[in-house]
DNA sequence: GACAGTCGTGGGAGCGCTCCCATAGATTGG
DNA sequence: CCAATCTATGGGAGCGCTCCCACGACTGTC
């Protein structure tokens, strides 16, 4: 707890002048080479690390960004769809000088999250998993640049988000069910505030109507392995369908596992399709056919939009990445 | 993404000089009433939110601290021990007006995390899951104040600490083996370069020996499910033990699938003992017999201690908490 | 009525940096 | 050989706050 070198002692160590200091630090313009050495040494005898405060006051940025999650902690650690979006966001930073901040709570209690990011504590944001009911959200989006994990709900000119086509992905799966025989299909929704649950939705729709199915029945979830379960043992109070799509490997876990208790083969008796193609999908028994999408590729390429729009430059606004069908025992 | 306002804005609006604003924002000492509402109107008005840099050069606090976790993310978010931990540090800090910063990784590439928090990045630090290897964790601890999770590996004069007596929780789950019988008694330790690893073993040992039994056999995981599946497998190449003690419900999960996968029955034929509690023991069939540690109440703990010491009280120093056998269905 | 003690307030002096402009010296060319 | 150009460097002026001291206006006391 050694009481910190400022530039000004580095200055005077080396002989020559905080600007030099400076000039070094940031690996600028031109120092000669005595100079350069000079304060390298002077640097490295002191220990001297730049203090941070100073730098973001007088550079007006703080080479931090935030990733913010309306969820709370528990789904939060939960979904593995989370865990690799984290680590490809901490891939792209890797590179950079840049630094993560996670923030993680549902309605902001007492603005934290929000003043922390509009007092000046981030450079820039990444937003996913964004409610209807999370209006602190946008605030956030007023005060820093932002990339959307998703597209936001309240589209903006000018908003950068990265994304997969999720209708198309929920119809390539319900397709799967429909060419292998399927008619009495089913689907387990995400919460209908979130607009990549309204779109899987609609793709499930979609594909239906195009082979002149109806739904058999639609319910929603909340992505957790517990709701998919419970919305299961629904649909099964209300019918048999012979095919589920849920909109995330968790819920079809869930509804898998509760199939099983409730002595229903899988896929026998009923197909399930899940979504992700986490590491869920290869839990279960069968594993589960699954929609592929390319979760660390989504937040490697959100951190890497930011950053960019950062340094300056004019990265696309929209990015989709794709996504595909991974075909295993479960349909 | 409006310019912000400054204090000295505020202070014209609002009829009054920058000390005043300055008293009225950190709620100190007395300011009459008249200027109290007229820096709060004006502080509306202008949607005036303090700048968080300039407010930390001069105040030489950043309000923030760092939760430390030198794993992969993988393993972070992998492990429901992290997840209890995290939401109550979370818990603890609701009330105040600190920021957690989390800071995941192993090895500290680049030395940001270390940096970050010498230049200032944080008021003081957690420190979970520590290492052998990881030496930049002891250059963190001389920066700032750290509270550790779990005994530091080079403890020095007042450290402060939260943890559970590992080896005689260890112990007590043994010890239920023994008492049910059982002789052939394995165990499947953490890594051995963490302290609570070799606690839980010693506690293990310890027991088998008052008992006058050998340990069965001794091998090592990481933690993680696969470890225990891995070493399940290696203990049934070596021998038939009778009961396992495995040092994490994850790695008691892994076991008991690959024993399942044999054709071994639990607890008929090999009873399983996990550590944690959480829950991943509800999670198996049949439930997990386990070790309950409060992780949640010490990450609570663990906040609650630095905050204090942050606020220049004088916690005590080593907080041990309690843990409990739950016994369930694996013995 | 003069003196000490309050209370609310203002403003100077930094906190440790970055940014920009100025300057001295070295180099070039007509 | 002197003006024009370039290179390396120094230092002033902030960035937006907090902290501390000082000041005026009141109160109360002997």
């Amino acid at each position: 707890m050694a009481s910190r070198a400022t530039i000004e002692e580095v200055a005077a160590a080396a002989g020559v002048s905080r600007s030099t200091v400076s000039r070094v630090v940031n690996g600028s313009t031109a120092v000669s080479p005595e100079a350069l050495h000079a304060v390298q040494s002077a640097i490295a005898e002191l220990n001297y690390v730049p203090n941070r405060a100073a730098r973001s006051l007088a550079s007006r940025q703080t080479h931090a960004i935030a990733l913010i999650v309306p969820e709370d902690t528990t789904r939060f650690f939960g979904d593995p769809f989370f865990a690799s979006i984290v680590a490809g966001i901490t891939g792209a930073l890797g590179g950079s000088d840049y630094l993560l901040n996670l923030l993680i709570a549902t309605g902001d209690p007492g603005d934290k999250m929000t003043s922390f990011v509009r007092n000046g504590g981030v450079d820039g944001a990444l937003i996913v998993s964004h409610h209807t009911s999370d209006a602190f959200v946008e605030r956030i989006a007023d005060a820093v640049p932002v990339v959307w994990g998703g597209r936001p709900l309240h589209q903006r000119p000018s908003e950068y988000v990265v994304d997969v086509d999720n209708a198309s992905a929920a119809r390539m799966a319900t397709q799967h069910l429909i060419d292998t025989g399927r008619t009495r299909i089913a689907t387990i929704t995400g919460p209908r505030t979130m607009l990549a649950s309204v779109d899987r939705l609609q793709g499930f729709r979609s594909a239906l109507a195009d082979a002149g199915l109806e739904p058999f029945a639609e319910t929603a979830g909340d992505y957790s392995e517990a709701s998919g379960a419970e919305a299961a043992r629904r649909l099964l109070a209300a019918g048999r369908p012979d095919a589920i799509f849920a909109a995330s490997d968790l819920m079809a876990r869930g509804a898998l596992r509760m199939l099983s208790a409730k002595g229903l083969r899988v896929p026998d008796d009923v197909a399930i399709v899940g979504f992700d193609d986490s590491q869920v999908a290869l839990s279960t028994d069968p594993q589960l056919t699954t929609v592929r999408q390319p979760m660390y590729a989504m937040g490697e390429t959100m951190a890497g939009v930011l950053l960019s729009r950062l340094a300056g430059n004019e990265p696309p606004e929209v990015t989709i990445l794709p996504t595909e069908l991974v075909v295993r025992g479960s349909a």
